[in-house]
DNA sequence: GTGGATCCTAAGTT
DNA sequence: AAACTTAGGATCC
């Protein structure tokens, strides 16, 4: 999610399933390189009928905008661990510095491998795949600091010893509905109510997830709460009632446009 | 225009 | 519920 680069000529890259893959449209096609079609297809949940998903809550005039705006836009099904330890490191932080300390991370405990020989990424650009946990659980919390990880470096080492264990197999929480998956996901270190909706959502396909960040809340207030002081809870609950059974992918939409024309 | 000192803030969680 | 690390960006000389 935060990893993937632009490579110029219309071209973007980064890693689908230990595979760097590069992406480029072709009119109304996708062209995949580097990855099998059926991963791509995973990765960007192109198995939605978008059309009947975005149907299904186009339901006021900010909603309807958003949708105008940005067609085509998709929610992503990523690797849940790499998910869960990206949202846990943007908590407090910024994109700009977040998607440094990624590359910091998968540049010193990743190495590229698969993917076809020619195409794989440069160092240069931070685009190894990202670190497995069994690797992280090892690694020194001084040393995840260095990566300029800060008070998070902790939370990043405890996470990845408890993915790396049998304490926490996060493919066997795929099985699991929507609140016990909730609740398995905030037993983890520095993971709490709006990063436990982004792993849902962008990790495990659950579209009812409703993440409220900063920029979500300030745009909700504003275009449904008469700017009124309301709880992220409030919100979400708003959310999941108002847009329905897919109101992440609506979320995403919303928070396109919030970002776009910040209140 | 360029370089550096300083201030401020940030896709929240504990 | 106040505190949390610190890099990157903005502002200002």
């Amino acid at each position: 999610m935060f990893r993937w680069a632009d490579l110029g000529g219309g071209s973007f890259g980064g890693w689908i399933d230990g595979s760097f893959a590069r992406v480029s449209q072709e009119g109304d096609r996708l062209l995949f390189r580097g990855v099998s079609g059926e991963a791509a297809h995973r990765f960007f949940s192109l198995e939605t009928d978008l059309p009947a998903v975005t149907g299904e809550f186009d339901v006021d005039p900010a909603i309807h905008e958003a949708l105008r705006r940005y067609p085509g836009l998709r929610v992503i099904r990523q690797d849940p661990w790499e998910c869960a330890a990206s949202f846990m490191l943007s908590a407090y932080n910024n994109i700009p510095r977040l998607t440094g300390m990624l590359d910091q991370l998968s540049c010193r405990f990743a190495s590229p491998r698969g993917g076809d020989s020619l195409a794989l990424p440069s160092r240069r650009l931070g685009l190894n795949p990202f670190p497995r946990p069994e690797v992280l659980a090892k690694v020194s919390e001084r040393v995840l600091r260095n990566c300029g990880l800060g008070y998070r470096a902790p939370y990043l080492k405890a996470m990845a010893q408890a993915v790396a264990s049998t304490r926490m197999d996060l493919e066997r929480l795929r099985a699991l509905e929507d609140e016990g998956l909730r609740r398995a996901l905030l037993t983890l270190p520095g993971i709490g109510e709006k990063v436990v909706e982004c792993v849902m959502l962008f990790a495990y396909g659950r579209g009812a997830a409703f993440p409220v960040d900063v920029w979500i809340g300030r745009a909700m207030r504003g275009w449904y709460f008469r700017r009124r002081k309301v709880s992220d809870k409030k919100i979400r609950e708003f959310a999941r009632k108002h847009f329905g059974p897919y109101c992440g992918w609506a979320q995403q939409y919303l928070y396109c446009l919030a970002r776009q024309m910040p209140c």
